[in-house]
Parts: structure tokens; sequence; C-alpha cells
DNA sequence: CGTTTTTAATTTGTCAGACAATTGACGTTT
DNA sequence: AAACGTCAATTGTCTGACAAATTAAAAACG
């Protein structure tokens, strides 16, 4: 993407995130004089949030911003922290050893945030217990300068609950990969099980509403105890309904 | 989106589907006269598709189709079987062995299904290969009577491509259950893996229009060869601004 | 002839202005 | 009060243009 654009889809997502849901946003020229680009490259900047589902424009009528789910759905597709998925399903948990470090990125974690090779993230790691037991072990890498020193000392939860918590910048969505990884020492030693053995992983990408990865996470756990699902619909994803407020 | 629009994007994706992975679209001046619209608006359709990582733009270097990944992949969202994911993205997988038995019930299907205990159903067994590797393994319960005897016997596919193919009954959706299982002795085998290994397993039920379980079913994957997905999405409304209005 | 430098064409990013078609609010009429 | 017509507002689309950097071709040089 080009280099005004960035700043111009952040200001953009600014704008939206401002905007309560299923009001109207102010009309492209002027959205395009308030941030003093262009109508076509306004119109591609919302192109992008149309493919994301965030806005809505009809012809004639105006831009909308979309209405979240009203209701939460259990199940994978809203997101929500371990901590809190635990506590609903009625595992007692508690959190065990927090391991939180600044370091150099890799290439692979620079790719996956977007960031320059080499520029310094968090490395955040915790294990969640239930009776004394290791069954979920979370890495978290977030860009330095997303979480404050500040924010760092007084961690006790989720990376994701503080970002909610502090609403900015605003989230969008998670991308979140399933797979099988098999338990290495480092792996069957927190979890107190043997070498090779099957783990459920999730790897996700959390998405601020201008499209940039804010957190690159890594999702460990022991079978048995989490019971994820996710509701598949028949047929085609196209034409999302408006479902506007009026 | 536009009326035009819908076209414009469709036959822009042909174009891309037709371009191999890697090389250079056209440049947009000639794309948008090859496609009859204008460069604005072609810029839009080409945003659609960046915004989904199809393609990449360099700046005054050209517009490149990006490489798929190499791994199957697919998101959760909507159903689809194996089969027509595979392809779809070009993927040759072929079936092993099928095996089609017709026996009572056990209990836990039985209350999947929803019928009586003791119902006859249709047991329906299945490996995908892929270069005479097996890397998927099917099972699927179906009560008697939802396929045919004749279906049965030109059977070839996979159940809810059948199923779909038929359009009776309409189908609704499917709940997925995500989880990872040791390989016993019988899946050991038919991935040639060892006893123990862990195996990502999807437990299924899909539902017809009416709320009937049609399909209980069981996917075993080998961890490397597919790669699922999903987009979960911020469950946190985020107006910074307090809807005061209403 | 091979290598390096210069030049020109190419390509995306962005802008300004314009027109069409339809909507939705407003005023008017019945 | 309800139905109707009017008109400003809004998105969809188009044309034409320029800037900046890349890329390939051409030219210069040894």
């Amino acid at each position: 993407m080009g280099d005004a654009t960035q700043g111009l889809q952040e200001r953009l997502a600014m704008i939206i995130a401002s905007t309560p849901p299923g009001d109207r946003l102010p009309s492209e020229p002027e959205l395009a004089r308030k941030l003093g680009v262009s109508r076509a490259s306004l119109r591609e900047a919302m192109r992008f949030f149309e493919t994301q589902g965030v806005i809505h424009r009809r012809p004639r009528a105006g831009t909308y911003v979309m209405q979240p789910p009203a209701v939460i759905e259990t199940g994978l597709e809203v997101l929500e922290s371990i901590d809190t998925l635990a506590s609903r399903i009625g595992l007692s948990v508690s959190m065990g050893d927090v391991s939180i470090q600044k370091r150099v990125s890799s290439p692979e974690e620079a790719s996956a945030l977007g960031i320059q090779e080499g520029t310094k993230v968090i490395d955040i790691r915790r294990s969640i217990l239930t009776q004394k037991k290791a069954v979920a072990y979370l890495i978290d890498i977030v860009p330095e300068g997303v979480i404050s020193d500040e924010e760092m000392r007084g961690f006790q939860g989720s990376v994701l609950d503080l970002l909610l918590r502090r609403g900015s910048p605003p989230l969008q969505s998670s991308r979140c990969e399933i797979n099988v990884v098999q338990a290495n020492r480092e792996l069957a030693k927190i979890f107190g099980i043997q070498r090779g053995d099957g783990l459920l992983m999730f790897k996700a990408w959390l998405y601020t509403v201008s499209g940039q990865v804010i957190d690159y996470s890594f999702s460990y756990f022991l079978p048995g105890y989490f019971r994820f699902h996710v509701v598949r619909r028949v047929g085609q994803v196209f034409s999302p309904t408006p479902n506007l407020s009026t």
C-alpha cells in the first residue's frame, strides 16, 4: 500500500470507530475534504473497510457503520480471551508463571506483525492452570510501544483483555489458524506430558480496524480440557446482510 | 456494492485466477481498457482483492498475483467438502478405499442424530489421498433412508456434496467441534503414523433447515497438510464515543 | 565485444472536476 | 391528514492529468 494510504486508513478508521454503529458517515466529498485527500483515494480506503465488513455503502443513501453482532455466540466466531472462556465453561483457572521480555523480533514475527526485521517486540508467555495442572500455554508477541512499561508491570491477565479494556487502538478481528503440533521438550515439560504428544495449537493474528496486526500469538491447548466449536454455514459468503440499525 | 461492481469483480477475479501466481498482471490502464471500466473503478476492485491478500501492488513496478499457500487452506466459516475445497484450490487429491455399511446405531450416534437407539444408520468411511498418502480420513453417519441404495451404489465423493447436489432436504449449517486425538491402531495404520501421534479431529453435526441432524461425522486430518482458519470478530462494541442518543 | 552509464518508457499513486441515477426530505396540493 | 411532486444530497462512475520511482532499452566507454 502507498505511503499516505496507511495514514489515511488509520485516520479513517478512527472516524469510523468514533461513529456509533448504525449511524451514517459524513458524505464522501466531506470526508475527503476533512482528511485532505481526493475522493478517489478516499473511496479506495473505504473499499478496504467495506471488504472487511466494517462499513456498508448504500448508493445514493450514504455509508453506514455496521452493527457488530448483538449476541455473543459461543464458539470461535467471537474472539474472547482464554481466561474469559475458561471461566465460562466452568473451569476454575489460575495463571501460572508469567514471562515478559523485550527482545528483537525474529524474521517470522516481523513478517507477521508487519514491522521491520530486528525491531523490538514484547514477548509475553503464560500458562493457564486448573488444579495446579497446565492446560493451556499462551505466547503473545506485540510490537514494542503497543504496551507501555507501566501496563507491562501491572499485567495480570490476557493481552487481548488489556487491549480491549484500553479501547485503543480499536480492534477488528483475529485470524486464527488451527493446527496440531507435537509437544517439544519445552511444551512437554510445561504440560507434564510426553514429548511428541499432540497439542491443539492456534496461531492468531489480531487486527486493528486499520488493518494492522497488533498481536501475533501462539496458543497451545491440552486436548480434552477445551471444547472449541464453530458454526459453518452452508452456501455462499457473498453479500452480507446490511444489518443496519435504524 | 454497485451494479456493475459485482460483475467487474467477477471478471477481474477470472483474470487474476488465470494469471500464474507470481506473475505480473497487465497494467492498470490496460486492464481498465480490457474490462471496459475507468481506472478509478478498476482500482477500487483491485483494492478489494488486495485486502483479501490475493494480489500485491508494488508502486511503479506492477501488480502481482500472490502465491497461494502450498498447504490446503480454508476458512471454516463456510461449509464445503474436502473434495470441493481441494478442487477449488487446484490440489489433486484422490479418494482411497470407500467403506459403506448399513448397521444399527450406537447410543452415541442415535443421540447425535436424534433417532431411536438401534435404528439403522449408514456408515460411510473414506480416506483422502494426495500422492498415494492418506492425509484425511472421513467418517459419515447418516440415518437410514436419507441416502437411497441407488445413491449409495453410485457414491463417489462426499456425503455433503451428495446432499447439496440433491437439494433436498435443504441444509442449514454445521456445528463443528475441534479437537485433537491420539491415533489408535486403526488410524495409525491408515495414515502410516505411530500410535499416539496427534491428529486434528472435527466432530460435526450437519443440520437441515428444519433443525434436524442429517449427518454426524468425524474427520481426521494429518497435521501439516491442511490449514484451517477462522476469522474471529471482536465481541466488543468499538465506539469510543458513547451513543448517548437512543 | 563486454561493461557501465545515461536515457526514456512504464507503472502505480494521487488529484481535480464532472455527470448520471436514485434517494429522501421538504413543501404543496387534494 | 394523506398523497403527490420537487429538489438538494449522495454514491457510482468516468475522463484526463501529473508526480515519482522503477525498469528496460539505448548509449557511451573501456
